[in-house]
DNA sequence: CCCGTTGATGTCAGTTGCTGACATCAACGG
DNA sequence: CCGTTGATGTCAGCAACTGACATCAACGGG
């Protein structure tokens, strides 16, 4: 006879998406989360630094991901092409994961405090991607500059793979959001193209 | 008689930081705060929604200014152009009370707490900035790009103003780092400069 | 000049997030 | 068979934050 049920990080994640998407994140305390996972809130907390933290804990996978396609990118890609093909590969990610991705961003975009969580995370991909820039060479600020590029151009992307209906290829929208931004900072006026 | 001394926000304010700046954040308690400006904790909580805000409320203004600047730039100015104005008036704002902005950004930057209330705040001024853009014609994606690109150039900027020595013009760093992310953008292969 | 209102502040009790210290007890290994 | 290990529970406590109500100088109409 099993003493515990297995995996009680992933019961505390899911029961905690589920209670953020039907109550909101504000109207649901860590002890429903516990009590849905058949734990207790102490438990929560020794696999979760605080309340928000469960659905930001697979970012540092992602983080090892990004960098790892960036040091893995062709020697002589410029430095905002290493980006994209990391970018690329987290997008691969989350799309894999649709079916949980999509539902825990709606979840964030509703939350403030959710939101400021994600955002630091974000920040902290950037930090990295700098990192594994300036590894390859790129000096700062040039190295700061287009890793903090990049994921504003995820963030867009990710933003209208969550919001638009009906839902495109994140891959796609991640090229099309770069393409965006190479237009938008080689100065073209807005009205007339070209 | 004055029954109560004047200005408890400013005064508030001012404790906060002073605390936050000698014992860090996370060991300051707002009782202690309260305590400092002559009030009670309860009196904090009616001037500031948490004890970060107290840092932050100046945000607004700040959001105010930029909109101002990109609706009145010039009509032919390209988003970017427009963008560049706007980050130049909030840095002459932040120069000009250089005294107390440069130690704010260095408690900020000590503590994660109030790293990501700044970066929500940031994301509230891109997306003003982007709104502006939109009613100057600028379509979408676009507009949010180049909104999102200012606000990192910004932040890279006033990193390195407060972080370098001897401290540089912040309206300086400001167009550096423009000019480096046209630069990165644009293609640019990183040993081979040209 | 008096009195009712106003508004900034104080007081107090309560909820929730989060932590440290200690207890429990099946499983595992020697 | 027993000692250790490790995931979990229990409990007490602090600090952030909130709602309800009290206070009382200042202000303004009558």
């Amino acid at each position: 006879m099993v003493r515990w049920q297995p995996d009680s990080r992933g019961r505390l994640e899911q029961a905690a998406l589920a209670l953020y998407a039907e109550n909101g994140f504000e109207n649901t305390t860590v002890a429903e989360i516990a009590a849905r996972a058949g734990l207790t809130e102490r438990t929560f907390f020794r696999y979760f630094a605080d309340k928000r933290e469960v659905l930001f804990w697979g970012a540092s996978a992602l983080q090892e991901l990004l960098v790892a396609a960036v040091t893995g990118a062709p020697k002589g890609a410029a430095p905002l092409e290493a980006v994209a093909l990391a970018l690329q590969a987290a997008g691969a990610v989350l799309e894999e994961r649709r079916d949980f991705s999509r539902p825990r961003q709606r979840v964030i975009a509703a939350s403030p405090e959710l939101r400021e969580r994600e955002l630091i995370k974000l920040a902290a991909l950037a930090a990295a991607l700098a990192d594994a820039l300036r590894q390859r060479g790129v000096p700062d600020p040039a190295a700061t500059l287009t890793a903090e590029a990049g994921i504003a151009v995820f963030r867009v992307a990710v933003e209208r793979w969550t919001t638009e209906t009906p839902p495109r290829d994140l891959a796609r929208l991640i090229g099309e959001s770069l393409d965006e931004l190479k237009a938008v900072t080689a100065g073209k006026s807005p009205p007339t193209p070209g």
